[in-house]
DNA sequence: AAGAAACTGGACCGTGGTCCGGTTAGAGTG
DNA sequence: CACTCTAACCGGACCACGGTCCAGTTTCTT
């Protein structure tokens, strides 16, 4: 099981990753053929490493069991290095999940509809919730792990890629809306803590969840479904 | 400067706060007359001495500063006490934001309209948004510093009493809908941390937020501003 | 072969959180 | 009021984890 890499090369140190001002072109693709942009020998392999032990806790122990030391040792490797490879938790967690994600991307980006291009936007959101949705569903415990704190929620390139995409269909539905603001409202509905709160502490079914957005989104559309 | 404490009595010691599982009723009046429900003497004047502490803290050097450690050292007290009487640190500082919060929730349980009753539900909303939006912007060092990591951020008991008032006016509104997940999806829109990562990482100006928000209602009730 | 750049690993630090032996407030009793 | 008894409280030693640093090593280039 081979893994994409999100991080770029790494100067010296106390460079993890930056914010990304303005993610407003789309990646895929920027780094898929390549899976290791232009790492060392001896570095590629241990990040490999790294990462398959990293799995290996998630699908033994959990996700909590991901402690940073545990997969150092696991891949037989200094700590040090898990830090330089990923610069902090969250880097790792993400870059589990970022072939998951990458697919994700590749399908609302250009599968086929409804998610995909080809669609009408209306029909296309509501796809998108759907399956942002299901996605969340699995991998719960890993998306809520991989959460960094308060400031930085909001800057994760993964989550302003698909917010993007949502405002972007938000503009050919709305145009008249301030469809940037608008899809920070929407996305804080597919949140994945929301959703475990809702689904694990609250009991409410997905379904319901599925149902809400698809009303969601035929209001913000101007269509409201019963009134 | 005297501050209303949210912890009821704490028995042994491993308990700190439950969650609160369905906080159906409104707070405010409970522990309210009573600042302290039945703590020893000698407890209560260290439970002073921390808020104390912790207020001069979050001033002379911001919220980054209020450190469990540092709190017990600038009270002269053991750090056990801080997590005995706290919790945890989310505890500490959600009892340090615990004054306005009560003030808040009084001003739009009973106080005057358009916050309070008396004004239509179209019209609490709204207010109730704009009154959220200068709050947080106050304090965001502080809200921000309250908010526990991914799990645990909607068991807060303040934003369930926020949320519940939200999804009271909703279902006043529009009571064909899901009020309920409805409500979770406007609070999105008021978390300080989206405010935080809104106003301070990309400049968008406060009314920015605060038009999203009244246009947001507008959609939501069923009246497209302008379409 | 040799030098430079990149990588490695583990010692080190600060912080949140736990534990438990010792202390004290304050109620009950005479 | 003095004494005693107990539950509650206190404090700081202790642990685990995230994150940093840097001296020593390895890879790649020329």
């Amino acid at each position: 099981m081979l893994y994409a890499g999100l991080m770029s090369a790494i100067p010296p140190f106390p460079t993890p990753q930056e914010p990304v001002d303005h993610p407003e072109l789309l990646q895929l693709g920027s780094a898929m053929a390549a899976d290791e942009p232009c790492l060392r020998a001896d570095a590629a392999r241990n990040r490999a490493r790294l990462l398959e032990a990293a799995a290996r806790l998630v699908a033994e122990r959990g996700a909590d069991a991901v402690t940073m030391e545990a997969v150092a040792a696991a891949a037989s490797v200094g700590k040090g290095t898990v830090f330089r490879r990923f610069g902090d938790r969250t880097g790792l967690l993400t870059a589990l999940l970022d072939h998951s994600e990458k697919k994700f991307q590749a399908a609302f980006l250009a599968g086929p509809p409804p998610l995909g291009p080809g669609a009408p936007p209306v029909e296309r959101l509501r796809a998108f919730g759907r399956a942002m949705l299901r996605r969340s569903a699995d991998e719960l415990d890993l998306q809520l792990a991989a959460e960094p704190c308060a400031p930085r929620r909001f800057t994760i390139p993964a989550r302003s890629v698909l917010r993007h995409h949502v405002a972007v269909l938000l503009r050919q539905i709305v145009p008249e809306a301030d469809c940037e603001l608008l899809s920070y409202t929407l996305m804080g509905q597919l949140d994945p803590a929301l959703i475990h709160h809702l689904t694990s502490q609250r009991g409410i079914p997905l379904a319901r969840l599925e149902d809400a957005w698809i009303a969601l989104v035929d209001r913000v559309a101007g269509a409201p479904p019963a009134g």
